[in-house]
DNA sequence: TCTTTTCATTATCATTTGATAATAAAAAGA
DNA sequence: TCTTTTTATTATCAAATGATAATGAAAAGA
């Protein structure tokens, strides 16, 4: 197996990737939230509170257009926004309940099917993908 | 390790995935092709000739979007197109010799990146690193 | 033949996203 | 204090993308 056959094979891997990814974010539609601000809402998941620089930053938006963004996800009441007692300058963002619950339905969603993919599969294949996600994680993946 | 560990661990590894492969095809953003154009791009170098339709299928746009796309990428001689002798309603896509080596030299970019990853794994470590990524195809993604 | 269906294209329009300049407020530093 | 830097926001404008109606040409089917 050389270099060039296994380049071959990450990116038809990744391709596949993509394309499940995708299809388990597609409950994303029917809520009134656009691509971008999705991501900024799944940040937020992870990282709470952030500030705009940090999202910008992040999810690779310019600080002006994140700032709009954020303003709209404000609007339609997805996260809350509170000054940082300790810099004033600066605004912490959070999930507000109703952005909570929304990333909980479309996560929910997701893993309902991840667990049709796996369903069936027995405890020692289950260890082994999870294997193969740490190892290809730490090698290939960053 | 319950599915809902192992569930957390598979939404991390997908963004991991879209990261690196985000970073590997910044390339592209030097070359005048948008990143829907360049989805078209990179669906007809795996699988030419292909029509309108199938495109707008498999890339996920519409129908009259697609032809618009198309237009700009044949406007920009990257692609070319003839009339199926077969079926004179489609039309066949390829990348034109323009195209294959804009496709070239973005894929060359990527490919170092990888390698770069990999330098310095033993043949044993690539080999599993291969078992991975098949193993984690044919169970998880797909 | 005549009608219907399929494939592709053009033309619009609305929305989303990207880029940039200008402004304001707070903090940091001279 | 006064100046500079950092953080965030608003306001515009351009470009990319999404959605839909209308049209034409070829194929398929009655």
């Amino acid at each position: 197996m050389d270099h060039n056959a296994l380049f071959q094979k990450v990116v038809a891997f990744a391709s596949s990737v993509h394309e499940v990814t995708h299809e388990m974010t597609r409950g994303v539609k029917n809520e009134d939230v656009t691509p971008v601000q999705y991501k900024i809402l799944e940040y937020m998941m992870f990282a709470q509170p952030v500030t705009p620089s940090e999202i910008a930053d992040c999810v690779d938006l310019s600080l002006p257009n994140t700032s709009r963004e954020l303003r709209k996800l404000l609007e339609k009441g997805l996260c809350k926004k509170a000054v940082d007692d300790a810099d004033r300058r600066r605004q912490l963002f959070r999930l507000s309940p109703d952005g909570q619950s929304l990333m909980g339905r479309v996560f929910a969603q997701a893993q309902q099917g991840f667990e049709q993919q796996i369903a069936g599969l027995s405890k020692e294949e289950l260890e082994k993908i999870e294997g193969a996600l740490e190892l290809l994680r730490a090698k290939v993946f960053k």
